[in-house]
DNA sequence: CCGCGGACTTGTAGGTACAAGT
DNA sequence: ACTTGTACCTACAAGTCCGCGG
């Protein structure tokens, strides 16, 4: 078996970096007529769309401004925010509303009300608070709401079932009710049936009892702790393994599964790369290869061993000992200047945490060893820059412009129709960097004198060119590109094929920064090789350098880092570029799954830090204070840590650089944030808090100027120190990823009844959109939003006009009467009267899937439910989740997200995060 | 200790291929 | 066959956090 493992997949064809097609499933909404007023009033993503003008962000930070809102509306403050938007409020509540009422612990330990919420996972005490956020009833949430109650299915609409779901899909099977073997009590049920329903929970019994089932899965299971606990911890392969004992029957199809983890890379097989490396590696496939073949095949000329390939999840990987270790520091000669950022802080110091200083190497890597051996072709440069030669105006005249000048202009010609070409910032970037190309003493000295139309509307033509393009051409090019492309798209790491993620060196171009960043629209030079450094394994054949004449900038062999390669990012010195290995490689999967196992532990340990950090509000060591507040604010809301930026980038603010002027006090205990997070998103919401915190709040702004530091005597550095203290590793980012997968792990739990297979996948889309709002992630609207709305509301209206005609018609049929005529002044046919009752019922149905669809695609809108789960979501959630449900894994996940998370696959089904 | 270099994760926009609808 | 809408992926910006060295 060894050769063959049957595990792997095999390759054939497909293979590439192929293009991925996406799996049927899709939640569409149809269009349907609704108005989009009620919409617009909803909240929306905040963040402009796109460029967002650049009001919005000046406003934001500066000063004392909030960010705002480029909305218009905006004078109503996007709900947006954890505030569900506002339909969600209802309508999730409604379903939901139930459990959040249970879940208020009974008692509240701690002394306020809000410390109850503390317990529940952030999404659950989301509605609670939602309530209060202010951006209630906008039109479109009331409907929105009405969702919820209707049933899932019509939600969603599921459009076909994978071409070859049979074969393909993998169906994650395993008997629904395996549920819990009895092992871990409770913890491994369902939330559902350990939750009583909310009579029960709200009192239990015992009060041991009703303590259990108000907390949060965390603390639930932190009682637990016996079995479930040290299983969880314990190291992630075996674990589960072991795990999988009691569903065995339902392994089914598992084999699929766990198949597919270790197929999806495949050891190489040294013999003939190339050729087999086109059809070999394939990860993307893993859904078909996974049902359908599973035999050997292969490709597999494997030398390597099995082990290594398993071995993903490994924690260590047995390495030899580490041969050469180049270390580190690409050389940085750079310097920067650095601006002074001046802080107002005092700086404070930490006591020392027992844990911070042990533990350097996480855990998992081999001694910060990351590979072995490391094979790979180095990068691919983007084409030089082919002339066009049209001229542009200056003055009204044409401009003779060298090929370099040229270059540039066309950059700047190309985005006349993005919001950046209005903005000030970017225009005097772009103006400063092209007068340097252009020279002191060329003609061109005024922008506002240039004319780009001409290359603009050459760049028009162009775009018209390639759509016209038959589609024989279009492939021909795609895989002219493919071919030139191939070698670079895969690496060896311990002789294992890994597709590498980004080997195109970046382009040319003007810097794109996002917000209000300073040095928006500066030329992002071409990236020479020169500018080079790979990272090889010591004895691989170096990487030719494709441009010839030149060389690498340097080579080194340092097996502690992730990287093949890197240079230095043209627009800010001090940064870097890297060139990683994809998502679904081995080690990007390692590094997730101990995020993952990382959050998980915090379960365990967060009954205690909020213990701590709610006694420390009292504390009157400044410090101190400050550091249980900023810690109650990124358990209960998510925010991120926030690290100090440098003044050459967009300000934005996390939790420890929020400013005075972010957050307001809303008698008697509410607090108002409204600030621009990473990317110049805006975070605005209203919260109900615990009132010490809340006094807290107050003192910290007492005497300050706006744009002043609320946390004076914090930065990320104290307060994760201080975080090591409480649990081993534990950073505030966690805190993010385990309130988005307890919330998930949570609501699946207890929403997921049976039903269609639609139902089941509103669910989970539900409990996405749930860990989203959470998160805050947002997009914007699409351009057609509102006329596809509009649409889907005229098919509506449709509908039921060819329902009510029909009602009418089979009134007069039982009355005796004539139908008439149709319009197209034929008799009608008489039907019978079930004939009729059953068309009725059709359109119904139909009618009330499309007001779903309106619904969902109201909701979400603004909501993007991506980021959350390629981040955020414990894998293994959802596959357990599949498992359970008979929920075909790729209803969930694209094909990049099943190789993404392979090392989750074979998940016990009763898998609690 | 602190600042900074360095490495890696997270996040949205945008292009595109493809599916669904007409 | 053509249009429209969307899901998927890619590009690359923008965060987080660690560890080192002065």
């Amino acid at each position: 078996m060894a050769v063959v493992d049957p595990v792997m997949f095999d390759n054939d064809d497909e293979e590439g970096p192929i293009s991925f097609k996406r799996s049927s499933t899709s939640v569409k909404n149809r269009p349907t007529p609704t108005k989009p007023e009620g919409s617009s009033a909803n909240a929306g993503p905040i963040r402009s769309p796109k460029a967002v003008a650049s009001n919005q962000q000046k406003n934001g930070l500066t000063g004392v401004s909030r960010p705002l809102q480029q909305r218009p509306q905006s004078s109503s403050p996007n709900p947006r925010p954890l505030g569900l938007n506002s339909s969600k409020e209802h309508s999730s509540h409604n379903s939901n509303s139930v459990d959040k009422s249970k879940l208020k612990r009974p008692f509240v330990e701690d002394k306020s009300d809000d410390s109850e919420d503390d317990h529940k996972p952030i999404g659950l005490r989301r509605k609670v608070e939602d309530r209060n956020l202010k951006k209630p009833a906008v039109g479109s949430g009331t409907a929105d709401n009405s969702d919820d109650d209707k049933p899932l299915s019509l939600k969603i609409n599921s459009t076909k079932t994978p071409s070859s779901s049979a074969n393909k899909a993998i169906v994650l099977k395993t008997t629904p009710k395996i549920e819990q073997p009895g092992d871990d009590s409770e913890d491994d049920k369902p939330l559902a049936s350990r939750l009583p329903t909310s009579a029960a929970l709200k009192r239990g019994g015992n009060v041991s009892d009703d303590s259990e089932d108000d907390k949060p899965l965390a603390a639930r299971f932190s009682k637990v702790t016996g079995n479930a606990s040290a299983s969880i911890s314990s190291s992630k392969d075996k674990v589960l393994s072991a795990s999988i004992k009691a569903s065995s029957s339902s392994k089914v199809s598992n084999n699929d599964m766990s198949t597919s983890r270790n197929s999806i890379k495949r050891p190489i097989d040294n013999n003939n790369q190339t050729s087999s490396a086109l059809k070999k590696a394939r990860p993307s496939d893993v859904s078909a290869s996974a049902s359908v073949k599973r035999e050997p095949k292969a490709d597999d000329n494997d030398n390597v061993p099995l082990s290594q390939r398993l071995k993903m999840g490994e924690s260590s990987k047995s390495k030899p000992p580490a041969k050469n270790i180049v270390k580190k520091s690409p050389s940085s000669l750079k310097k920067d200047n650095k601006k002074m950022k001046m802080k107002m802080k005092t700086k404070k110091t930490m006591k020392n945490s027992q844990f911070s200083k042990t533990m350097k190497v996480p855990p998992g890597s081999g001694g910060g060893q990351k590979w072995t051996t490391l094979v790979h072709s180095g990068v691919i440069f983007p084409p030089p820059y082919k002339p066009h030669g049209v001229k542009m105006l200056y003055n009204g005249q044409p401009v003779d412009l060298t090929p370099e000048q040229e270059e540039v202009a066309t950059m700047f010609a190309v985005m006349k129709d993005t919001d950046y070409a209005s903005k000030q910032t970017f225009i005097d970037n772009f103006f400063t960097d092209w007068r340097k190309i252009l020279g002191k003493n060329h003609i061109i000295k005024k922008f506002e004198l240039c004319d780009f139309t001409p290359i603009y509307e050459w760049h028009l033509r162009e775009k018209e060119k390639k759509k016209q393009m038959t589609s024989e051409e279009k492939k021909a090019l795609k895989e002219e590109k493919l071919k030139q492309e191939e070698k670079y798209m895969w690496a060896i790491v311990d002789g294992v094929k890994e597709k590498v993620g980004n080997f195109r060196v970046e382009p040319p171009g003007l810097f794109r920064g996002r917000g209000e960043h300073p040095k928006m629209g500066k030329l992002k030079r071409r990236i020479q090789p020169s500018d080079i450094t790979i990272n090889i394994g010591k004895g691989a054949p170096i990487p030719e350098c494709p441009i010839p004449g030149e060389s690498w900038k340097e080579v080194k062999h340092d097996n502690t880092v992730t990287w093949l390669a890197f240079w230095n990012d043209p627009i800010s010195q001090k940064d870097f570029k890297y060139v990683f290995l994809a998502a679904s490689s081995a080690l990007k999967g390692q590094s997730d799954k101990e995020k993952y196992e990382k959050s998980r532990k915090l379960k365990h340990h967060i009954h205690k830090i909020r213990d701590t950090y709610t006694k420390d509000f009292r504390s009157k060591d400044k410090t101190k204070k400050q550091i249980a507040v900023a810690t109650y604010l990124i358990d209960k809301l998510a925010l991120r840590a926030g690290n100090e930026k440098d003044d050459d980038e967009a300000e934005t603010v996390g939790c420890c650089t929020l400013k005075v002027d972010n957050v307001t006090c809303v008698p008697p205990n509410k607090l108002q944030f409204d600030f621009l997070g990473k990317d110049s998103i805006r975070y605005f919401n209203t919260v109900e808090v615990e009132l010490l915190v809340y006094k807290a709040i107050e003192e910290f702004r007492a005497g300050k100027k706006p744009g002043e530091d609320l946390f004076d005597k914090l930065d990320t550095t104290r307060l994760n120190a201080h975080l090591k203290d409480l649990m081993p590793g534990l950073t505030a980012k966690v805190f993010r990823t385990y309130n988005a997968s307890i919330t998930l792990d949570d609501i699946l739990h207890k929403e997921t009844e049976d039903g269609t297979l639609l139902e089941k996948i509103a669910v989970y889309q539900r409990a996405n959109k749930e860990v989203a709002i959470i998160c805050n992630h947002q997009r914007s609207v699409s351009k057609s939003h509102d006329s596809q709305m509009t649409r889907l509301n005229e098919k509506i209206d449709e509908l039921k006009a060819q329902r009510d005609e029909l009602k009418a018609d089979l009134s007069k049929l039982r009355k005796g009467k004539n139908l008439g005529n149709d319009k197209d002044g034929k008799p009608k046919r008489n039907l019978a009267p079930e004939a009729f009752e059953k068309k009725i019922s059709q359109i119904e149905t139909k009618i009330e899937k499309m007001e779903m669809d309106k619904k969902i695609k109201e909701d979400l809108k603004t909501v993007a439910l991506g980021t959350s789960k390629i981040n955020y979501l414990d894998p293994r959630i959802t596959v357990a989740w599949c498992k359970r449900h008979e929920v075909p894994i790729e209803k969930i996940f694209n094909k990049s997200l099943i190789a993404k998370f392979s090392w989750a696959m074979d998940v016990d089904p009763d898998f609690r995060f």
